[in-house]
RNA sequence: GGGCCCGUAGCUCAGCGGUAGAGCAACUGACUUUUAAUCAGUAGGUCGAUGGUUCGAUCCCAUCCGGGCUCACCA
């Protein structure tokens, strides 16, 4: 790790988007002047598991983060909000236990109880439980906090009588948007039914602002007087965001470019209360390599898990980083590419100085303090390797890579070992499937048998040119037209593809009866 | 149809008023008793199109084309 010192200078002239941003936030609080910290948030959703979407949102809300820290040397807070007391709408199909579910249909989602088994109390605090985890295992740094403990312990109070104040102006912001219907029954205060514990999309029949109540009918028709605070109300769809971002003071929030209008319109909401909306942008969709639109129940696009089987977090990272103005088509052939353009970034690094350091990918990706040590190889050479030799060991590959890279230190064949994981993954399911091993000519097989037979008393301890002789003896005594033949034949009936390393070193890393075997194999096949 | 975003080399992207850049891929050569790796080099773009502003536009403005999102309900 090596975290290196910027002049101002430096600062001004860094022109990766992370850094627009934060001169984009010094600007709103210029507007809105507070004390520190100020705040970033990122919301989640928690009726499904946190996924690929909800990564990109955390890092590069990060990214964001780190570099107006850099900028201002200001304390910051990023907040991972779970808005966990939405009534849940419908019971989501992939789930275990439907007939449990189905019995709390619009009640909070804390107040769901958990289908899956584990040991957290409701639905919500499951699927809470896993975003931690998922955000933790990245390494990211964030204060969870949850929408019902805010609405339960008083913290939201303040704002839900705001809303009671302003009542008139934020409905006129709201109704103009909603549909003839909806316009009849729409309340931005949604009580919960103190009998049923559903969260009731009922109008509010009276309001007191002074006093912090409201008077609702409830499901039996009983009309109720209630205060809004300690959790027997929310705030509904289109003023709980602006309603968050007045309560906690939020500064700074990125949103998909689906979210578009809602930010406009919880933008308005919050000035209405007497609040500063956030500064922030809408980051583009994903797309898939048709340019589809991804969506999680067609199943295109990628998952994070299967990201994550095939190249490193911090691969995925750069992928966020890259151009987030543009929909990005995210599929499987963009994962080699992001590992080593990552790569390639990092040993860049150390011999980049002042903007241009600032604006390499890796500044951000590892929040301004990239590893010294890279992979002294490619992600595409590992995959080469594997392929070449069908080995997936990490010690053949790792002996094929200090064979290259002789200079490599232990912190760099560690590193290049990390990546050894991914390469046999990668080469599991996208290269395997398609080589294809062809039966040898009768030369061939004379010579591949010759070539077992040379390796087997030669032993595993000579030197590599006797091995690289010994495979040129066996080609020389069949007398090919052109040596290359004897060497594309090899790697096609051996290898099972065009292409192969080079047989001297192979063999000496591979060992000679290995090899002999992989030959002896390949004729037994045909 | 209205609003917003995007459109720069085959791919992924940088540049955002001063005669087009990077990485990868491609091609050529060198080296290697291989076709991997390595090294050296080459090629590749009317910067989506058309108008305008300007001494000068990839960069600013307008229009158009192409792609995405959004505009009932649900979040």
């Amino acid at each position: 790790m090596s975290r290196r010192q910027f002049s101002k200078a430096d600062i001004d002239a860094a022109k990766s988007w992370p850094f627009g941003e934060a001169r984009a936030l010094v600007k709103r609080l210029e507007r809105a002047g507070h004390d520190d910290p100020v705040i970033f948030e990122t919301g989640y959703g928690p009726s499904g598991p946190p996924h690929i979407g909800t990564f990109g949102e955390v890092a590069r809300t990060t990214m964001v983060r780190r570099a107006f820290e850099l900028m201002t040397g200001r304390k910051t807070r990023l907040i991972a909000f779970s808005d966990d007391m939405d009534g849940m709408r419908k019971v989501p199909p992939q789930l275990p236990n439907q007939e449990l579910l189905a019995r709390h249909l619009q009640e909070p989602l804390t107040s769901v109880p958990n289908p899956f088994g584990t040991e957290h109390p409701s639905f919500a605090h499951h699927n809470n439980a896993q975003l931690r985890a998922f955000l933790d295992r990245f390494g990211f740094d964030y204060d969870f906090v949850s929408a019902t403990e805010c609405y339960k312990s008083g913290r939201f109070d303040e704002t839900l009588i705001r809303v009671l104040e302003r009542y008139d102006a934020v409905m006129e912001i709201i109704l103009p948007t909603l549909g003839a219907e909806r316009r009849e029954t729409y309340s931005p205060i949604l009580p919960i039914s103190p009998k049923t514990g559903r969260v009731l999309y009922v109008p509010m029949l009276e309001i007191d602002a002074r006093a912090g109540t409201v008077v609702f009918e409830d499901e039996d028709g009983e009309r109720i007087k209630t205060e809004v605070g300690g959790g027997r109300t929310k705030l509904q769809w289109k003023a709980d965001w602006a309603g968050r971002w007045f309560a906690l003071g939020v500064d700074y929030e990125m949103a998909g470019e689906d979210l578009t209008e809602s930010v406009k319109l919880s933008s308005r909401i919050v000035r209405a209360l007497g609040g500063e909306p956030p500064a922030g942008f809408n980051y583009q969709l994903f797309l898939d390599e048709e340019g589809k639109k991804i969506s999680k129940t067609k199943g295109n696009g990628i998952a994070i898990e299967e990201w994550l089987t095939y190249a490193s977090p911090e691969s995925l990272s750069l992928f966020m980083f890259q151009n987030p103005k543009a929909a990005k088509k995210l599929y499987f052939d963009v994962i080699p590419k992001m590992a080593d353009e990552y790569l390639g970034f990092l040993q860049k690094y150390p011999a980049q100085n002042g903007a241009a350091a600032l604006d390499n990918p890796v500044w951000h990706i590892h929040e301004g303090a990239p590893p010294a040590d890279t992979s002294p190889v490619s992600f595409a050479m590992l995959l080469n390797l594997v392929s070449a030799s069908g080995s997936a060991d990490p010690n053949v590959l790792l002996g094929f890579v200090k064979k290259y890279r002789p200079n490599a230190s232990p912190a760099e064949i560690a590193a290049a070992r990390a990546l050894t994981v991914y390469a046999e993954r990668y080469f599991e399911r996208f290269i395997k499937p398609s080589k294809m091993f062809r039966a040898p000519t009768d030369a061939e097989r004379a010579a591949l048998e010759a070539l077992s037979a040379r390796l087997k008393e030669i032993g595993d301890d000579a030197p590599e040119d006797v091995y690289q002789t010994a495979v040129f003896d066996a080609g020389k005594a069949q007398r090919f037209v052109n040596i290359r033949d004897w060497f594309s034949g090899l790697y096609e009936v051996v290898f099972g593809q065009k292409e192969g390393p080079r047989m001297g070193p192979f063999i000496k890393i591979y060992g000679a009866r290995a090899t002999a075997k992989l030959i002896d194999d390949a004729l037994a096949r045909n």
